[in-house]
DNA sequence: CGTGGTGTAATAAAGTCCCTTACAAAAAAT
DNA sequence: ATTTTTTGTAAGGGACTTTATTACACCACG
């Protein structure tokens, strides 16, 4: 049979998980335009999405991040645990670096922002497909910058020392450095120590981008 | 000639701009089942929609709010400027009363969300083609309940001018001062201005506070 | 026994924050 | 129709924060 045509049956089924119909619409004919690859089936939430990985097997799964309420992260999770074969590529119109490194770390293989131009997709697919990760330079980047500082544990928040996460947390409750200071008794000179500790041990640059990771982190690092 | 064809003749040219391919393509397929309705080009940013409002004199423009960096209010206002005769509607992926009310204010005739049916956005389109306004039950109670008293005692974001909004989205995706003037062009004295007018808007005191509330605005505006 | 992570803190330069002022254009109020 | 307020833009200057670098004692692990 396969020898028959076997164009056909090496087709690569895609299943498209998005909360949006004009995406899914789009990410169907872009994909439907490459012959190695057949869309077959789409999902608006997670549940169908679910029930489309039993019905059809697809080879490949590609998410939105942004469910509309729910979280294409734990999508990742679920489809990582019930059908560990499956494949997956997040797509995400979010700023990268904040989810790339989470969603790689859950199970997919491969992160593409949707503002790319879509023929990086279609690599993606391809490499993923191939028995690759897929991920843009800057992504990879942050994240070998990160594993540097980590030991396989994999959160680079667990690499804090006691004194740094107690920093931390504060950063996250919206606690400046002075209050900080204050509430832990020790020089302003301490607490900036710590914050620059905690700078290097979780890749991040700026005190904004700082803050920000922790007040997500605080927010109960559910995204 | 249009007696040979009115169909064809009296089919309504729509322009769509967004900045994701996919959700390009997808707009282009459903539109183009409609009969009475035609696409007549799309555009990735503001340069490209304003040459192509010129060009190909859209009857209508489909604009999605979040153009990447820019600010799908801007082209909105410039449009309304421009080519006073060109409809507008706007799409957005936010459930947010608060851009509805915006857009309408600055020369849109429409607000769709995407995550409505698409069957919802063709019947905007069409309203509007024939003049109408077309905005949700939802959204019309909001803007008569906000005109009758326009005082924001709800929700203090709603107070923030465009700039300010802009900017304080940009804090929340963790850009810093000099990042935001930047991709703004204008000067980092100038960001400062609206981060405190912003400040002094929403009642906050310190520049932490302000970065938690932008963070936990953008996560999910309702924490 | 030394090597390295942790807890503490300082110095100095660069940068940011905050308050104040300014002014033109647009919008709202009178 | 004119006054007042809001918006968009920007600068000056003092206070404060951040960043980079250095220091040193302490404890633990190999």
């Amino acid at each position: 049979m396969s020898a028959t045509n076997p164009a056909k049956s090496s087709r690569s089924k895609i299943l498209i998980v998005d909360d949006h119909a004009y995406v899914r619409q789009g990410l169907r004919e872009f994909i439907g335009r490459e012959d190695d690859l057949v869309v077959c089936g789409d999902a608006e939430g997670r549940t169908e999405a679910l029930k489309l990985c039993a019905e059809v097997s697809p080879h490949l799964v590609l998410i939105d991040l942004s469910l509309g309420g729910e979280s294409g992260i734990d999508l990742v999770k679920d489809i990582a645990i019930q059908f560990p074969k499956i494949k997956m590529i997040v797509l995400s119109m979010q700023d990268e670096m904040l989810y790339a490194e989470r969603v790689l770390r859950v199970g997919a293989l491969g992160y593409v922002n949707k503002s790319d131009h879509p023929g990086q997709l279609i690599d993606a697919i391809r490499c993923v497909l191939s028995g690759g990760i897929y991920a843009s330079e800057a992504v990879k980047q942050r994240i070998m910058q990160t594993m540097r500082h980590v030991d396989a544990g994999g959160d680079p928040i667990g690499s804090l020392s006691d004194r740094e996460l107690t920093v931390f947390e504060k950063i996250g409750q919206g606690q400046g450095t002075a209050d900080i200071a204050e509430s832990m008794n020790l020089s302003i000179k301490t607490v900036e120590t710590y914050r620059s500790r905690i700078k290097t041990k979780l890749g991040v640059d700026s005190s904004t981008e700082l803050l920000q990771r922790a007040v997500q982190w605080i927010l109960g690092q559910k995204v």
